[in-house]
RNA sequence: AGGGGUAUAGCUCAGCUGGUAGAGCAGCGGUCUCCAAAACCGCGUGCCGAGGGUUCGAAUCCUUCUGCCCCUG
């Protein structure tokens, strides 16, 4: 359909090369990027969540970095507003927008234009709820939500205490079941057009390698540093589960070898790229480019853009058909 | 060299007095529309160091060898 914005989106694991690939294809194009990073939103964590450096920007303006504190919390439904505006606005300067992270809920909604209710969070709700569970058990948790709302409780399996929780916090907060509101918020229709490539690999070691040697890099360029100073700051929800810090702590507090904390390091974020290579495989409009099919960036870079050249000319013809 | 110990999944280890083996982690697969770098679910991948013996039956008992560890020299 006309009217609804074209969108270049790169999704994928992390440290499979996103970041690169954007900002190429941003100075091919001519355009800019918007972030899809739950962690690179925060200001104080740059070396964890490999924000990209300004060399590595290369003069690309670069939307949804660095834009909250670490105490604030954050939501998808935060994330949605903020995008959409830096999308719309891109958009409105006459550029094909690039959308590019590692954290697939936030694109997905984005793309399914989910429309979330605007509460704030019910910390004290929140609290008592966990405490229930703590006492009674996940299952005593999980039968008041098969009260309140027995369609998410047939979907959210009762030892995932934090989903039940927070499904309870929206019926109780709203006075209606978190479910009924769902539907209502995948009503609304797309409003992106989007060209969506999944950067990922083959052959799963070499990110695994990548993984392993990214981490590395990032201790000789100061995590420890930067993480000692997150060390004592009072963290938000969301940002208190980065990975990056919180693994090197034990270190910190000389509980440990350096090289125990920075294996755990390691092994979170190969954890997590499995998790996001799992959520993106179900991405059906993502159509997958596998960086270790070419030898050399240059080629693979190419090929890529010629693709997106392709998609122009759909998007283009779709203009030249709308119009009289 | 002598004495003692140990050898079981990729790793760390369980396996009582004999009935061909099981946990955690890793790995693999998956769920996920309001905390998502989160949370959760599923799957055991094995020449039980090698050879010989005892036994209906050996990871388990005996023995030889090999590797590793400790002690004594």
């Amino acid at each position: 359909m006309s009217g609804r914005i074209p969108l270049i989106v790169i999704g994928g694991p992390t440290a499979s090369g996103k970041t690169q690939l954007a900002v190429d294809i941003a100075k091919a194009i001519g355009s800019e990027i918007v972030s899809a990073d739950s962690m690179q939103l925060y200001r104080g964590m740059d070396i964890a969540s490999a924000k990209p450096t300004p060399e590595e920007m290369g003069g690309i303006p670069h939307h949804l970095i660095s834009r909250i504190d670490l105490s604030v919390s954050f939501s998808t439904a935060d994330y949605c507003a903020l995008a959409r505006e830096a999308i719309a606005d891109i958009h409105a300067r006459g550029m094909i927008p690039i959308l590019c992270g590692g954290t697939g809920l936030y694109i997905r909604s984005l793309l399914q234009n989910i429309q979330f209710g605007q509460e704030d969070e019910h910390t004290d709700l929140r609290a008592e709820l966990g405490e229930y569970a703590k006492k009674e058990g996940a299952v005593a948790l999980h039968r008041r939500l098969e009260e309140l709302d027995p369609v998410s409780a047939a979907r959210i399996h009762p030892n995932n205490i934090v989903r039940v929780v927070r499904a309870l916090e929206v019926c109780i907060s709203t006075g209606e079941p978190m479910s009924s509101r769902q539907q209502e918020a995948a009503s609304a229709p797309p409003i992106y057009d989007p060209c969506f490539f999944l950067l990922t690999y083959r052959d799963r070691g070499i990110l695994y390698d990548r993984i392993d040697r990214r981490v590395d890099i990032m201790l000789e360029n100061g995590l420890l540093e930067e993480a000692q100073a997150t060390r004592k700051l009072p963290l938000s929800n969301t940002a208190k589960n980065a990975i990056g810090h919180k693994e090197l702590y034990p270190y910190l507090d000389g509980l440990e070898p350096l090289e125990a904390s920075a294996a755990r390091l390691k092994q979170a974020t190969r954890n997590y790229a499995k998790r996001q290579l799992t959520w993106f495989a179900r991405e059906e409009s993502a159509q997958p480019i596998f960086r270790d099919d070419y030898e050399h960036y240059e080629y693979f870079l190419k090929i890529t853009l010629s693709r997106i050249e392709n998609q122009k000319k759909v998007w283009y013809n779709e203009g030249q058909r709308v119009l009289p």
